[in-house]
RNA sequence: UCCCGAGUAGCUCAGCUGGCAGAGCAAGUGGCUGUUAACCACUGGGUCGUAGGUUCAAGUCCUACCUCGGGAGCCA
């Protein structure tokens, strides 16, 4: 990579490549042991940390005591012979020839010790450089990637939904208003509307963007503002859909084994429960998993839509993610197709994923029936006018089609086991926090 | 919206049946040539969330409020 400030900049990750050589690491000041006459200094260059060690019969009195002195989190160039060596966390350590101090840190707020989680929050603008967040965002990287490149691979064109939007897609969730001139806009809670009009224009399709919801969800597994993909495919049914959410999914967890082992050890994620995420995954019909539920006792009735406690028990019993089907129309959106074999059906599906983390994606297939899906629009009191775009696709060459919406975040923290999903995303927005 | 829980030093917390405000880390000073969240010695550091009440005496008991955390519902 080009240099503009630097031209003798090489970066922690590329240490291997330089095994012997002299070169300068620029970056900041990880954290520092004192040993008298011999110090430790740990650099940080976001690719990586180092230990750097200074002896002060190397680089005399003057560098020493300038190094010495310096302040966690300080910005420094380290200059010095690349060494292996298997006392060092990495393997490779630096004999310094000389330290240059770029600019002193104030007293850094995060120290070394333990923090509570609302401290942290409160400093994320710092927590990004620690180890642990690093390596999530990292992950985090990983997948957003493996998204992409899955439907590209897959001949899908990226269309973007707009985030201003006129009116709830599904009415129920709650919306953040603002001013839109003389009119009110509202942030929008999914792109599958627009995905199907899409859909009809390219045949396959998705849109990966920003998604708000103002409901006031104060759990582990809820941010106001988070990442969803959402694919849309034409001529394709229920089962289509299936069989591409498992391969999709099972697609972006090879990704992150493949490219995030050292991440993953850094949090100490246990890579064996990811090996297993593999398609196909179980497929459950509805009245199967209410009857798991019935058998280990939990406090489900039958007819509603699965609590968390039910959706953890449901997916303890794989070791791999699990997908529901045909959940009763009633606890579902009234896009949803029904069931030509049974009416009080919805061909829609939820992927739980394993270890507890819940639902990760909702989808399924679209109503394709203009006269059906007025009466649902009616029979759910949504006003109608809003809704004659989206009756368009249905007056001018409907077909079967289906898709679904994955979370980011969710995703994320299942794959890094986590037990929050505010650590997923670089600066989290929930009900209690809109800063930093 | 509902149900729990917590607010004490910069950070993490202890503080018993009401009786002088504590520890570890961080910061500062000194020491140490192989440290791995280094260690050892010393130093500084407090409106106990806010307001009111009970009491000779409140961090501690009571009431209200504020803020935050966990969970439920809803969802991805």
């Amino acid at each position: 990579m080009k240099q503009f400030i630097n031209t003798d900049k090489i970066y922690v990750e590329d240490l291997g490549k330089h095994a012997d050589k002299v070169v300068s690491l620029y970056g900041w000041l990880y954290n520092k042991r004192g040993k008298g006459k011999l110090a430790f200094l740990l650099l940080r260059d976001g690719t990586g940390i180092v230990q750097c060690v200074m002896s002060k019969a190397d680089v005399g009195e003057e560098i020493f005591s300038r190094a010495d002195d310096v302040t966690q989190e300080s910005a420094i160039k380290i200059t010095g012979k690349v060494n292996a060596d298997d006392r060092a966390p990495g393997g490779f350590e630096i004999h310094v020839q000389n330290f240059e101090l770029v600019s002193r840190s104030e007293e850094y707020p995060i120290s070394p010790k333990e923090h509570g989680t609302t401290f942290l929050m409160d400093h994320r603008h710092l927590w990004l450089r620690s180890k642990k967040q690093n390596a999530i965002l990292r992950i985090r990287h990983t997948i957003i990637k493996a998204v992409r490149d899955f439907f590209d691979g897959e001949g899908f064109t990226l269309i973007d939904a707009p985030i201003f939007t006129p009116a709830a897609c599904e009415g129920t969730s709650t919306l953040f208003e603002t001013d839109y001139f003389e009119d009110k806009a509202y942030l929008t809670q999914s792109g599958q509307l627009y995905m199907e009009a899409g859909a009809a224009a390219f045949g396959k399709v998705y849109c990966f963007g920003p998604t708000f919801r103002a409901e006031k969800s104060k759990t582990r597994r809820h941010l106001t503002e988070f990442w969803m993909v959402e694919p849309e495919v034409a001529y394709m049914d229920l089962n289509g859909d299936m069989e591409l959410a498992e391969n999709f999914v099972s697609y972006i967890a090879k990704c992150v084994l493949d490219k995030n082992r050292k991440e993953l050890e850094t949090i100490e994620r246990d890579t064996t429960k990811l090996e297993t995420i593999k398609a196909p995954f179980p497929r459950l019909h509805y009245d199967e998993a209410a009857e798991i539920l019935k058998k280990e006792a939990t406090e489900f009735v039958y007819g509603d839509d699965f609590g968390a406690n039910d959706e953890t028990v449901i997916s303890s019993q794989f070791d791999r993610p699990v997908m529901v089907h045909r959940y009763p129309a009633a606890v579902k959106a009234f896009y949803m197709k029904e069931d030509p074999e049974d009416k009080t059906r919805a061909l829609g599906f939820d992927m739980l994923a394993s270890e507890g983390y819940g639902e990760i994606i909702g989808g399924g297939q679209r109503e394709d029936n203009l006269d059906i899906l007025l009466s649902k629009i009616k029979a759910h009191d949504l006003p109608e006018e809003s809704f004659n775009w989206y009756l368009d696709l249905r007056r001018y060459g409907t077909v079967p089609h289906a898709g679904f919406g994955l979370g980011i975040e969710r995703t994320v923290a299942w794959l890094c086991g986590l037990h929050h999903v505010r650590e997923t995303i670089p600066f989290a927005r929930l009900m209690h926090r809109l800063n930093p």
